[in-house]
DNA sequence: TTAAGTGTTGCTCT
DNA sequence: AAGAGCAACACTTA
């Protein structure tokens, strides 16, 4: 689950339902989720603080403290929990921090892949991940996207992909831009032409953008989705929503990408 | 029962 | 040196 819009939409649960909150307790059931940290340093830096903001870059998620942040990330399939008064854990909650009213905000990881940690700023963070830019910040506009994609020796999926050129898009959502684009994924990135970079930019803002206002809803019905998103026919056997096609699948560094291969030409 | 899977890291081979 | 491929992490679902 955990690309761009799932965690934005964890990001929106912090800044929504937490924010201004104090800490009154932070339990580790898991040290094995932890970074650089260990379980009783995090129970003890953390008990007391306050819950400021939430921001999130790419697929990190920093949870503001008073001082530093608390970051976060959900590796194949993490999430974060908003737990109400009374409420039961969730299965594989990793850390759990308790506000003072008995509300509960549950960082769930059933894979174990990711964790959290403590750092002193977003940006430095950011920095020691060696993050490109977050594909939905203002600031990243089309000129800069035109810039990493001209240098890119790589199929456009794998630029796409590539957290340290931009950050945001995974395996399904890259597989999503590129096919509102209209774009084949194993096309070298810096071969496209401006028109069609122009239409890849627009189609990731819009696809992410539709994304999080759908799970924002949190209605989890898919006829919330856009009725042209390949996601829910996403898989071995699935069509094209736009003509029907069989979709094709292209097994590369042992992920799958689904493609149209009537509407995807090279 | 077996295989595939949303991500990242680190290693090997080219 | 850059890029591709793969295994590992632990567990669920088709």
């Amino acid at each position: 689950m955990p690309e761009l819009p799932d965690v934005e939409i964890f990001n929106r649960l912090v800044l929504h339902h937490c924010r201004g909150r104090a800490i009154a307790q932070a339990v580790v059931s898991d040290p094995g989720i932890l970074q650089g940290i260990s379980s009783d340093a995090l129970e003890q830096r953390l008990k007391g603080e306050q819950i400021r903001s939430s921001a999130r870059h790419g697929k990190h998620l920093f949870i503001l403290l008073k001082a530093g942040a608390l970051a976060m990330h959900f590796g194949m399939n993490g999430s974060l929990r908003f737990v109400p008064r009374g409420g039961a854990e969730p299965p594989y909650t990793r850390l759990r921090l308790d506000f003072d009213d008995g509300d509960g905000l549950a960082y769930v990881n059933p894979r174990r892949l990711g964790g959290v940690g403590i750092c002193e700023s977003v940006e430095g963070s950011v920095n020691e991940l060696g993050l490109g830019p977050d594909v939905l910040d203002p600031g990243f506009d089309l000129e800069a996207f035109t810039a990493i994609l001209a240098g890119g020796k790589r199929d456009v999926k794998a630029v796409l992909m590539d957290q340290q050129l931009m950050a945001g898009l995974g395996n399904i959502y890259s597989d999503e831009v590129l096919f509102q684009a209209r774009l084949h994924p194993e096309v070298t990135a810096r071969n496209l032409r401006s028109e069609a970079v122009a239409r890849l930019f627009r189609a990731m803002r819009k696809t992410l953008n539709a994304a999080i206002e759908y799970g924002a809803g949190s209605e989890r019905g898919v006829d919330q989705l856009p009725k042209d998103f390949l996601l829910p026919q996403r898989h071995r056997g699935g069509h094209c929503p736009r003509c029907g096609t069989g979709l094709a699948a292209g097994k590369r560094s042992g992920r799958t990408g689904y493609y149209c291969p009537h509407c995807q030409q090279k």
